[in-house]
DNA sequence: AAGCGGATCGTCT
DNA sequence: GACGATCCGCTTG
């Protein structure tokens, strides 16, 4: 039986590509977050591009400011922000530095720790534990306080990402969720027929 | 089944 | 001072 916290995370080499690359490669990859000694893991089934400068919907299009400095700096570190004034969202960097792409983890297949995921998200439907950037977050501790800035390339993080293996099967391409500008760009990505992706 | 509005606050105009 | 890369519960059909 494998552990899925000894396994070594995805290099930053992973996260040095275009937005729309590394979102795909994302896909079926496995999310690790030790939260006070526990592992809580997730399959990623559903995340979104976003590109920088040259996009209108990305936290980035109007250059840098202290909020979203990580998105500029240099590739696989996580990206978290506060929104609607009680949620969080999770992004990697990804990119060399100084360019500003970033792929926004949309949902999760849980894996391990799943007593704790349903504790934090006060459900015990695992469908509503992951399914959406702000559930995933509420179910594995993230908050920008704690976890933007973190460097998930590395094993000492307390979030990171592996890869166990897993056959990614269909990929299903969708315009973007939850956006007023540059609604229509095909930058959407999950794994067809996955029961834990977003508004389904 | 689908649509609407409330919650709630950091960030930038 | 407005609004947002969301979620949930309530209303209506």
């Amino acid at each position: 039986m494998l552990s899925y916290e000894t396994i070594e995370p995805l290099s930053r080499s992973f996260y040095l590509l275009r937005p729309q690359t590394v979102a795909t490669a994302l896909l079926g990859k496995v999310l690790i977050r030790i939260l006070d000694d526990i592992v809580l893991a997730g399959r990623i089934v559903e995340v979104e591009a976003y590109l920088g400068l040259e996009d209108a919907a990305s936290h980035a299009f109007r250059g840098k400011t202290p909020r979203n400095e990580v998105l500029f700096g240099p590739p696989g570190y996580a990206y978290v922000y506060f929104i609607y004034g009680m949620y969080s969202c999770l992004n990697f960097s990804c990119e060399p530095e100084g360019h500003a792409g970033g792929v926004l983890i949309r949902a999760l297949e849980p894996l391990a720790g799943l007593g704790k995921m349903k504790q934090l998200r006060g459900t015990d439907d695992v469908e509503l534990l992951t399914s959406g950037p702000g559930r995933l977050c509420d179910a594995l501790g993230i908050t920008r306080s704690l976890i933007n800035g973190v460097d998930v390339t590395n094993i000492t993080s307390p979030l990171r990402v592996v890869d166990d293996g897993f056959d990614v099967g269909e990929i299903h391409i969708r315009p973007r969720v939850g956006i007023r500008k540059a609604v229509d760009l095909p930058l959407r990505f999950l794994l067809a027929g996955n029961r834990h992706v977003s508004r389904r």
